[in-house]
DNA sequence: CGGAAAGTTGACATTCGTCAATTTGTGTGG
DNA sequence: CCACACAAATTGACGAATGTCAACTTTCCG
């Protein structure tokens, strides 16, 4: 639960009494193994889910086969906020690597923003933070070279770990598979492989174990074509 | 105004005294050309702007000078809906024909929300929604070929415009440049040219003048692995 | 008409994907 | 602790998709 405060106290000072009323959603925890699916595409979902730990993401499944994943879940996101509103899912979400999550019934859901006006804002802002995510996302997608869309990633996971308290300085836990990064950034697995290892070169991003470690921040911004303003990194009155 | 009914009335019934509330916003129509800048990035916008005519889009520049559209409004949109909840702007808003706007202080949508529960609840949608879109687009952009993407981007926008009524059967009309198409596809101009050949040689996509015609509705959505269900074209009580 | 913008085409360079092999890492049972 | 099996990462060779540059043609509009 306390995941969810953090994202939002980040968004804006929470009063006590909202902190209280979020403490007050029931909710029952459920573990996914990496690549389980969360939410099926078309479906009807009763509940959305709030990343405790792990990622989760939103995927799709082309024609062909092939395989996009088009929007990433870390701990404090709720995943499945359209589709409270949609009613029904457009696309899949799975569990990017073991994760755990808070399912939350959509009453619950209902019940926490019909109460709050203030809360509700500050959660209908996630789909606000996400749609500017996806503009970025976009925008490396179309429009840089694969360096640039790995480093984009990072520099993302970077940054929204970082909110929530789970990353160090210049330094986060990510244990992605390539296969996955190559998912995310519209690449192919050979090809992440050589980009990582010109990234690795250009001494940009480092690897240890399962760490990612960024050897040269202000250089990786420029490489990835970043600029996080999009994340709304800062509390203000909303 | 009546865009807006429409486009609103497409998510689900909308009552008299909603349609009168939607109505009784006060807004002062603008004009923008085509490339005109209609909200730039970093401000601190006071107004969101429903589309009225033409095609306003959120776009992106890189560092190198390249460009990126990353979202489309067309008319019955409220652009500008995230700069509302996060008070800062991520990317600019151009006009991508020239086009007629209205401006909704965000004072006035802040009364029409906090009015209407219901209300509230279809204008959020259109976050979800456009999130939605966002990610068919990122799975078009990473994983299918430049006609793909080109065919994805014409089956969007017919049946977006379809939804307010601006598209006749297997026809509309947009005014786009080979070099916007770029930008939206992430592809080169050239490239864009020879896309559209091949899309015209296969007999899926005829232009006419400033009009689209779609020759083959079902082979089109195949070709441009396009599955519209995310744009919930259906009505559902919410 | 005339001129500029938009569209079209060819030749060639570059990035990235595919296929296939090899190496490294990791966990498990003996 | 070792041996094995399997997943993941790495590398090379080659082909396909797309980008770039530059010319030329068509359309649009005053």
């Amino acid at each position: 639960m306390d995941m969810l405060v953090r994202a939002l106290s980040s968004r804006d000072t929470l009063s006590d009494e909202e902190i209280g009323l979020i403490r007050s959603v029931r909710f029952h925890t459920q573990r996914f193994g990496r690549g389980q699916a969360i939410m099926d595409v078309g479906s009807y979902p009763q509940a959305c889910f709030l990343v405790r730990s792990g990622l989760a993401a939103h995927e799709h499944t082309m024609l062909e086969g092939g395989r996009q994943i088009t929007s990433i879940g870390v701990p404090g996101d709720l995943m499945g906020l359209s589709a409270y509103l949609l009613k029904q899912t457009a696309t899949d979400v799975v569990a990017l690597t073991d994760c755990e999550v808070d399912a939350w019934s959509y009453e619950e859901l209902g019940r926490l923003v019909d109460t709050s006006p203030h809360l509700a804002r500050l959660i209908w802002m996630g789909l606000a933070i996400e749609g500017a995510s996806h503009r970025a996302a976009l925008a490396s997608m179309g429009r840089t070279s694969a360096t640039a869309r790995i480093g984009h990633l990072y520099c993302e996971i970077y940054l929204r770990l970082r909110q929530v308290g789970l990353a160090a300085e210049n330094r986060f836990d990510l244990d992605l598979r390539q296969e996955q990064v190559a998912d995310i950034c519209g690449l192919s697995l050979v090809h992440v492989n050589r980009s990582l290892k010109v990234l690795r070169d250009k001494r940009l991003i480092r690897r240890e174990g399962t760490s990612v470690i960024l050897e040269d921040w202000t250089a990786l911004l420029k490489e990835a074509d970043f600029d996080g303003t999009y994340l709304s990194l800062f509390s203000a009155a909303r």
